[in-house]
DNA sequence: ACAATAATGTGAGATATCTCATATTTTTAA
DNA sequence: TTAAAAATATGAGATATCTCACATTATTGT
């Protein structure tokens, strides 16, 4: 991570204002940050210290259980925060995050702690911000208790497929949908023989969208 | 669900007390109110317009799939806030409540919701709130997801048992765990072919307590 | 350019979990 | 009090998913 300043600072904070999230002036306590692709943001089990608030890049939220088993809980895209819950609640000890692209970041000291915890405007975004997370991940729980992998696999690439093109990691798609790399691709093979996608050299084609979606509707 | 009134009401707001969770008088908006055993707070689908706070009692949170299954998402127990999601996103709709005991709740009108939403200490209570919420549903989701129902079972009994007794009804648990009947009566009586349990009249006795701990201790 | 590492692909056999059918017991409501 | 509804129980056969072993093909760092 480095510390963008000058030129570089000022202009993502002219393209991403941020001055509308608090009620006093947050600049004294901000930097602007970059990660390069591939690193931590937060080491899993470590005690952060400060909130980040992602601008641009895209992240994955990881946690390791205690018989190895490493779930990838979901994607983090910009806009969103990070260290939130561990602003609120002192010294909760806090799952990995690892970029996936390089990430733009504001980063804000615990320094304004106190300022911030009082402060109604940032309070309820925050409150917006981690209703919906919590409605997120209720949903993405109940349905992966309700849907086998084939519903749950349809609607993903739905979601991730550019241009009809289908062409995520498997190993890490497995640890998304919290299966084994094994079943993930019988899965696939099996959406080829129903002729639902094509694979090549470029990706999965999809190639018969409305059966896809069927599957993935299911889900709702 | 009724209103209560009078000596009812002053004992509820004497024995708990909810006047530091707003730093505005809110007793003009706030009424006590009792939900029969069984009772509906939320109905699946509506659009509530009420914020809870859940003072004694116990309910089930609920959601049905388009599949038809019905997932039982958490036990909600006293004390909670209910209806915070839609009160900070408005026409968002929501999940089933239903009581399992007598549950008493304060409710306040959103007709307050101005003064909520820039109340910092109600925000940041909310906040709180919210992000245990969000961390708890993802403990959740990332253990269905990397353990068997043999560990789950395991520490739910832990976890629920009186007095070294487990008897809850396996047509809700089975629910709840997002299992099949079928298969949640399977375990059981794997553990009581372990002498994990054993089940008898009042109910499934624990007897070989260290398994059982070792079991449920593999999720975390 | 090459060796090391990561990602892909596949078979075989095990296990976890599901669906459905059906019988019995318990609880609930009229 | 009795009939209906809910909960418990169990068997049998299917399906979803896992583990492990191993071979092949990219990718990456030096």
């Amino acid at each position: 991570m480095h510390i963008l300043t000058g030129r570089a600072r000022s202009d993502y904070l002219k393209k991403y204002p941020i001055d509308d999230f608090f009620s006093f002036d947050i600049q004294p306590y901000l930097e602007v940050c970059q990660f390069d692709k591939g690193e931590w943001i937060f080491q899993e089990g470590s005690f952060p210290d400060t909130l980040y608030y992602m601008l641009e890049g895209k992240a994955k939220l990881y946690m390791t259980h205690k018989n190895g088993k490493v779930s990838l809980i979901e994607y983090l895209k910009a806009p969103l925060f990070m260290g939130e819950i561990e602003l609120l609640n002192e010294a909760r000890y806090t799952k990995g995050i690892q970029t996936v692209t390089k990430t733009i970041c504001y980063s804000i000291t615990q320094s304004c702690k106190e300022k911030l915890l009082v402060d109604a405007l940032f309070l309820r975004r925050l409150c917006l911000f981690l209703g919906e997370k919590a409605t997120n991940m209720t949903a993405k729980y109940t349905q992966n208790q309700a849907y086998p992998l084939e519903n749950r696999l349809a609607a993903f690439i739905q979601l991730s497929a550019e241009q009809g093109i289908y062409k995520e990691k498997h190993t890490e798609i497995c640890e998304y949908l919290g299966v084994s790399y094994r079943h993930l691709l019988y899965v696939l093979a099996q959406f080829c023989e129903e002729q639902i996608v094509e694979k090549r050299k470029t990706g999965y084609h999809i190639i018969d969208k409305k059966r896809l979606a069927q599957l993935a509707q299911e889900i709702q």
